[in-house]
DNA sequence: GTTTGTGCAAATGCTTTGCAATTTG
DNA sequence: CAAATTGCAAAGCATTTGCACAAAC
């Protein structure tokens, strides 16, 4: 199992950005980093902090929101509006760059890769004469009901 | 000037939706869309609310969501969440399709299209089985401060 | 011991809802 | 005139803020 190492790897970038930022390294910002990766889902603010009650871990809303802004900064979390008004946070390290798709009628979020962004986005950086550090990406779309038969 | 006869086909193209859907054709209902077709910008309900009340119109909030809903569902509006929990509703008749690149420093909202999207869109809807209906693609970038000099 | 971070509760801000009054067909 | 739509105010959520207490350094 590569869980506890890659959990460890992951808690040493975020202490490499503390000390960097001179932050403090409170538990509860551990605790909260170890929560989102020991999901693969995308994560909203309530769900997280149910999730940590469940554990017999107590935080706060108010720290929750704090520490995403924190671990975002760090690059340890992606955050996501997929349109409901509703904001989601992912895990990013370990987890490679990819896209969603949200299947608009279940809710369902799907992942994909495609290299073509990635030269869009090198196209858009010389017309524009701007640098690129962040993109999204969202297909909403909806299953195919029609199969091979006819 | 094409202003007024543009904005009576995109008055047209509401009030077919409006007859198909059974909806009644109320004169909020037209003013809200001329408002947005008459600004460039990205606009916020907060702002049309303002913009329409300078003008004297007088329509609740209430109706502005309700008709938000029905603009992009008949697909003269549409609506974008650019991270920072403001919705932002643009027209889209006209206007073609077009992605956004933020300047997270300053706000700004620059325009672009890149035929190479659709491709992935066909990709995807390939790959996943999947019938993509819309799309929302955006790159957040700063400028760049070098130039030619040197 | 200072200063930063946390938790709590109150405040804020965007959006939705309930209902009476109005307007459309 | 029946049903849909509007406006208003209240209610609902997600997020932010202020401040006393606790924890990090």
């Amino acid at each position: 199992m590569t869980c506890f190492s890659s959990l460890n790897i992951v808690k040493e970038e975020l202490t490499k950005y503390l000390i960097e930022k001179k932050y403090r390294k409170t538990p509860e910002r551990y605790a909260i980093l170890e929560e989102i990766y020991n999901s693969n889902e995308h994560l909203d603010i309530d769900t997280l902090f149910a999730k940590m009650q469940d554990r017999n871990y107590r935080v706060s809303k108010a720290t929750l929101y704090n520490t995403m802004e924190i671990l975002i900064d760090c690059n340890l979390v992606r955050k996501h509006q997929f349109g409901d008004n509703i904001t989601r946070f992912e895990k990013s390290f370990f987890h490679g760059k990819h896209d969603h798709i949200i299947l608009t009628d279940t809710g369902e979020v799907l992942e994909f890769s495609d290299p073509r962004i990635q030269e869009i986005k090198e196209t858009i950086e010389d017309i524009f004469n701007v640098k690129i550090d962040e993109h999204s990406l969202y297909f909403y779309a909806f299953r195919n009901t029609k199969t091979i038969e006819n």
